[in-house]
DNA sequence: CTTGTAACTGATAACTGCTAGCATTAGGAA
DNA sequence: TTCCTAATGCTAGCAGTTATCAGTTACAAG
């Protein structure tokens, strides 16, 4: 099914120099039509089809990650090394977390014998600071509930 | 959006129950689509809407909990308590985690200030002991490579 | 520089997973 | 039993993504 692919492309297409160099220049976690917007500024007929075929190279390459967090459309991430991200419950936004947490993955590592681990991904949840504003508001104005 | 909802389904339909029950009694993380296969069984003309309708208000209720991990098709999990999942890079299959990894989300948790935190997911990725062992043979074949 | 060729692209059709709309059914309080 | 409306089955439709394929292009070799 996937075999220890570390290939990944082979030629430097335009599309794909201007596609890493979207991922790389910002820091949001843009979806693919995200990225198709950043990259049709600067090659207006390239196709959606191919941003979403150089995404998964990319990501396949070890270049880009993938994030299936909070359901579709998947997001994107220029940082392929692994870090904690939080998503806001409330507008979807993804930010990356700067200091990222310890985790002791031994009593786990204990329990999996058998498999092979390959990585592990924390994500967490809740609502960023405009939201969590919105909220509050909403909730002072049916606090009679 | 979305607001502190915990009110949930109010009657308790012949098709609600099957669904609970299936969910309840399997220790895999079906997909909506393997869950309305199961509880065809028990109901042939059940809707595949009303599976989808009732996962998502088992999952509203804290009934059930859904899985975003690995994009599409989402998968559910009859445990609401939330635990840590191990999902195989290979076949998709995704296991409970016995022994759950201790975090230290603090320093997190003070980079965070201005978001209210709500919860978290960890998530362990790797082969599986069976697709382990099949990539293990496969890489011996190509050994030459 | 030319040539060969396979990787790549753009356009678009098709597909998957899911949800909305609506007429009909049935849970359960009174 | 009656009534109200939540819930259902059916199905059309949608968003996001992938497959197909004819034409294009990067780039190694001559």
């Amino acid at each position: 099914m996937d075999k220890p692919n570390t290939t990944g492309p082979t030629r430097m297409t335009r599309q794909r120099k201007v596609i890493m160099e979207a991922l790389k220049h910002t820091t949001s976690h843009p979806t693919a039509d995200e990225v198709y917007a950043i990259v049709r500024t600067k090659l207006p007929n390239i196709s959606l089809a191919t941003v979403y075929r150089n995404l998964v190279l990319l990501t396949e390459a070890g270049l880009a990650s993938k994030l299936e967090m909070g359901g579709p459309p998947k997001r994107f991430d220029g940082r392929a090394a692994t870090h904690c991200h939080i998503r806001c419950l409330s507008c979807g936004k993804v930010d990356d977390l700067t200091a990222d947490p310890a985790i002791d993955l031994r009593p786990a590592m204990r329990a999996l014998s058998g498999y092979e681990v390959t990585g592990h991904r924390l994500d967490i949840v809740g609502y960023c600071p405009r939201c969590k504003a919105q909220r509050d508001k909403a909730y002072k104005n049916n606090s009679g509930r």
